[in-house]
DNA sequence: CGGTGTATGTGCGCTAGCGCACGGAAGTTC
DNA sequence: GAACTTCCGTGCGCTAGCGCACATACACCG
């Protein structure tokens, strides 16, 4: 499992047909993203779409002022540059590697040339963008209304269900940046997870403890972005079985933490 | 009220060439959008797409506990209904009118077959899409870090760039419901820019008297959002204002029940 | 033209999160 | 194992925005 990833671990390469995804195969390069790395920037032309399999990126937007906030997370179970097919070719957000891995990547004008074909690959492709586009509304919403901790665990359970490993690799300044908050109020909400049990961690390294804690800590919108997820690329047939849909269903629990959300004793911020 | 809203008036529909205009014309409804109007729900199936012409929708999300946020607002530029070509055919936001006004409806069906056609159409749309996708992730930055009196003034440019009037009709507590934020928020950043001679209000109704003003006033949210939208449907080519000729809108005029739905609420006039 | 409902103005106590500053501890390098 | 770098813990004053409560004023309608 650890040795080479397979373009399979990838869930929308995953999800095409044979013959679909053998025309495809032939062109995907293996490639290693470097921690920090910078797979496009606001305004540059796009060369290629990244398939990450192990690795995770991080699409955000920098301010003016230098803040910065991400708007999405991309890992096994998306792809990152969504523009080439969309039309745009560039974006005003960039895209940094969040954690270090593999990825599959595609020539921009490859990709173009399938997409524009109609077959099977457009539809997941629409579809995969489709949740995206959840993923950001989720986060703007989020942003407004949902306190730190409550994000920090959003982002933990969404960060968690993209990695193979318990341990997520990340420090909290990292995390603070994606949030768009102060380190001290990562290290601060980390710490009351840590105390609760749901979570441990030492330099540079947290491990999830207790997912279902997490979750009942979450803001709803973990849950929702990870429902629309599933409903939208669930109908979609996997070509190996035992790959992809395993992540997807596992771990989120249908309702369930709707009333946990309302402790937290004071009255959060809220209309 | 002046006479009938042209099709031309909606952006994408005016970049249309006049064959592939012609062809969806025909199944154009012109209908009247009262302020309020749930266009869809949340998980509900939709049956039309809107081309607003007059009217502006507003697609934003309701938390658990019931505090909102806007994510995007779509007018003339746009379409609300996107999930139906992006094979989703619901989301989980909502559309709601924020502008009385009126809009072409197209039926899911004939949508998505003209989009599958993968010609014009289906291109404007994925570009629109992705400068949807922009509002979206800017939005997210902007409550992170802007703002209320900021976004106030984002939120009036992009609103006063949807109507032809220099005064939009709405209440400050309407606008507390998209920024997320308490209405006394916006009363009270309205009396700035109120002061500072930038817009001016009574009841329900705002003038903007100073437009320069309020864009240096705004975050830079505005502008990004403005400039992607410029640049990703700047080089299709619009139809002469003069070749959408009136014989169009003859054919257009199935109206039919307009007035039954305009009544409800308070179906102003604007200007 | 006065009554009524809704929109706006204002004040007050409160809290989450910010900015800053610094101390300590865990890895890393030589 | 000593020096150094990076990461995490903590305290403190500060501000924007919240929730609530109520005063005022506008617009419409009978």
């Amino acid at each position: 499992m650890s040795s080479l990833p397979s373009p399979s671990q990838n869930h929308l390469l995953a999800a095409l047909p044979t013959a679909e995804f053998e025309t495809l195969a032939a062109h995907l390069e293996l490639v290693a993203l470097p921690l920090g790395k910078m797979l496009y920037e606001p305004g540059t032309q796009l060369q290629h779409a990244y398939f990450p399999t192990t690795a995770i990126v991080s699409l955000h937007y920098v301010t003016e002022s230098g803040a910065s906030a991400e708007t999405a997370g991309v890992g096994n179970e998306g792809v990152v540059g969504i523009s080439l097919f969309m039309g745009g070719d560039t974006t005003s957000s960039s895209a940094v590697v969040q954690t270090a891995g593999h990825a599959y990547r595609l020539e921009r004008r490859r990709l173009k040339q399938e997409f524009d074909r109609g077959g099977l690959l457009q539809r997941l492709l629409l579809r995969y963008t489709q949740a995206l586009m959840t993923q950001m509304s989720q986060t703007a919403a989020c942003n407004r209304h949902h306190s730190v901790e409550q994000q920090l665990c959003r982002w933990l359970l969404l960060t968690h269900d993209r990695v193979s490993s318990r341990e997520l690799v990340i420090t909290q300044e990292l995390i603070a940046g994606m949030l768009g908050v102060r380190r001290e109020g990562v290290t601060e909400a980390a710490g009351n997870l840590q105390r609760e049990g749901l979570i441990s961690y030492r330099r540079g390294h947290i491990s999830v403890l207790d997912r279902r804690g997490l979750e009942t800590h979450a803001c709803e919108c973990y849950a929702v972005v990870k429902k629309e997820l599933n409903r939208l690329l669930s109908d979609v047939k996997y070509r190996q079985e035992g790959v992809a849909p395993a992540a997807f269903d596992n771990r989120l629990r249908p309702a369930a933490q709707s009333d946990a959300n309302a402790r937290q004793g004071s009255a959060r911020r809220s209309g």
